[in-house]
DNA sequence: CTGAAAGCGCTAACAG
DNA sequence: CTGTTAGCGCTTTCAG
């Protein structure tokens, strides 16, 4: 009888029936054992070649794909790298350069979304850290990161991406929020603009905080000389949008000039605008692809997304070749693209 | 000394340095069996509460993650779902509709881009496989899928979203491409337009096929009273899109309105169009932001990605409960949403 | 109700 | 060069 062994039914390759195939049912099919198989599997040079081939033939007669689970449970690394981000699933650059730079390296990404809420941020990285993934590339929302410490203690690598992680030591990459509203405001300022309007996200929100700030103080730092408007709250609320703009625009105070905070933000403003698309410059923070959509083409603060998502990658890979690294921030500059929205001095100069 | 049972340096709260606590970690420290803590980390009800107390304190303290991997190959089942799409990181309201839904049985959902690659595709997939994902929720590339048969016969449970798979059964749901392009026909029809331009993605793409297929079906059906003309390639050429709109629009046979194949078309024709946007009658096939950006609003054939996502994780569900079940193909119907761009007749009517 | 022990599928160290 | 064996960290019998 063919099962003597106790390998219960099989099919015409040796392939069990109703239950995947093993190591062990590869290395009975090819009649070696079960070492060698395991050699095969992962290359290693010292084996015959005519076993090699007799287990390949058995491995593909099978369809047999090893149990990675087991495998990392062995040797103790996953090579599989977690992206929890706000939303996969939106337009990240960030996210779709993060997965090219981990192929280069043969590493896994496996994403996630945190929908921006804090309690589900924990729960998908601490199911990730569960998986044992060796390194996670977080976009933070939760204002607490204490449930890291453990992880990190443990061994795992964090970088924090497009916003840092105030409580806990990580590595970090975000983007010149301070000198993209400075390149955007000196921009306006030199095309003869004197007074221009800021809609941001929420200041809760590290890029909204920090680029509201940035702007208050390009305005103090003027000197009298140019007036500026700050409006901030959620990105997604097209009724405060529009109210912001309507204050601005056609109070007592008109705006001649605009600069949105963030991609949402300049959807939102440009839809309330799409009746008077040259009311007003614009410069918004984000390059998207309605930027050339509208006419005059948008001007942007483009954020290079090849390289905090390369950066981002790199750190993990350092952290997780040591450790004991000092934690380290990187701020990728951002670029101004004019591109004829902001580019017209304001009517009455 | 402490560590006479081998158990190694130990901190404060009795948690292994340099090394991840596990279970037996626990245990030592909870004073207890391995099998309580296993009971306690697994909500069996058949511990006394004083020892279960005492082992999520030391659980508490010792920062403990049980090892999903172990567990997993132990129990059997992941509770994992991946989704393997074309791009995530891109507009992709599926995935996040996929999400959503397995969020609400409490599956983890793990993503990651295919980048419309075969090669990567399978490579991904594979990869997967070999985590032992319970489900897989994959928008196919690849012409073909026989690598998946193996899994398949294991017990994997996969769906196919928004395009079919070809060579091998599996459950399927798309959205309903024919009634779509129907619908935009007819729409344009009942306004008085006679000649019709179809600009469309490649025609080895399946959705791609479909609705160019069925707008050419249309113009037949028509019989003669409404001329329709056909222009399909790469969706993110600019200058094919360019030429075909110039073709469609200034050529001898100017149409008065036109269908776009998918997002990416419509965003690409309105850029062509910025100059001219009421030149022509638009109907876009997929909705997105910048529908309402411009004037006047996009009318759009708009898929219902709500439930093409819960139907894909349903169908995942029920196979995974039973993967006997025979394939079934569901078409989640489409929706006609008139907002402007198609509702004026013809200028010569 | 709790502890001990077997084994999930694999890798690596060890003999041969 | 190849086969055998001891675990990786966990769940789940099975005795007590």
């Amino acid at each position: 009888m063919r099962d003597e062994l106790g390998a219960g039914a099989l099919d015409g390759n040796g392939r069990p029936v109703g239950r995947r195939p093993t190591m062990v049912d590869v290395a009975r099919a090819a009649r070696v054992g079960l070492g060698t198989v395991s050699r095969v599997v992962n290359q290693d040079p010292a084996v015959r070649p005519e076993l090699v081939a007799r287990v390949n033939e058995a491995i593909a007669a099978m369809g047999y794909q090893p149990d990675e689970r087991a495998r990392q449970l062995r040797r103790g690394v996953s090579g599989t790298l977690g992206a929890a981000f706000r939303a996969i699933s939106r337009v990240n650059p960030v996210l779709r350069a993060v997965e090219r730079a981990a192929r280069h390296h043969d590493l896994m990404v496996l994403a996630t979304s945190t929908d921006d809420d804090e309690d589900r941020e924990k729960e998908v990285v601490l199911a990730m850290c569960r998986r044992r993934f060796d390194g996670l590339i977080l976009e933070p929302t939760a204002a607490r990161h204490d449930y890291l410490l453990p992880e990190l203690e443990a061994g795992l690598a964090v970088v924090a991406v497009d916003r840092p992680i105030r409580d806990v030591q990580v590595d970090t990459v975000v983007c010149d929020n301070m000198g993209g509203i400075e390149a955007a405001f000196g921009h306006l300022s030199r095309h003869g603009h004197r007074r221009i309007g800021y809609i941001g996200d929420h200041e809760r929100i590290f890029t909204g905080r920090e680029r509201a700030t940035a702007f208050r103080r390009c305005v103090a730092a003027a000197g009298g000389r140019i007036d500026g408007m700050v409006h901030t709250g959620d990105d997604s609320d097209v009724g405060r949008i529009r109210e912001a703009l309507t204050t601005m625009l056609l109070g007592r105070w008109p705006a001649t000039a605009l600069i949105t905070g963030n991609a949402n933000v300049t959807i939102q403003v440009l839809g309330c605008l799409r009746t008077e698309p040259q009311l007003v410059a614009i410069v918004g923070f984000d390059d998207s692809e309605i930027a050339l959509l509208l006419r005059p083409d948008l001007t942007v603060v483009a954020q290079d997304a090849d390289a905090i998502g390369g950066t981002a990658v790199e750190l993990l890979r350092a952290r997780i070749a040591d450790s004991q690294l000092p934690a380290r921030r990187v701020t990728i500059p951002v670029e101004l693209l004019a591109r004829g929205s902001a580019e017209s001095p304001p009517p009455s100069s």
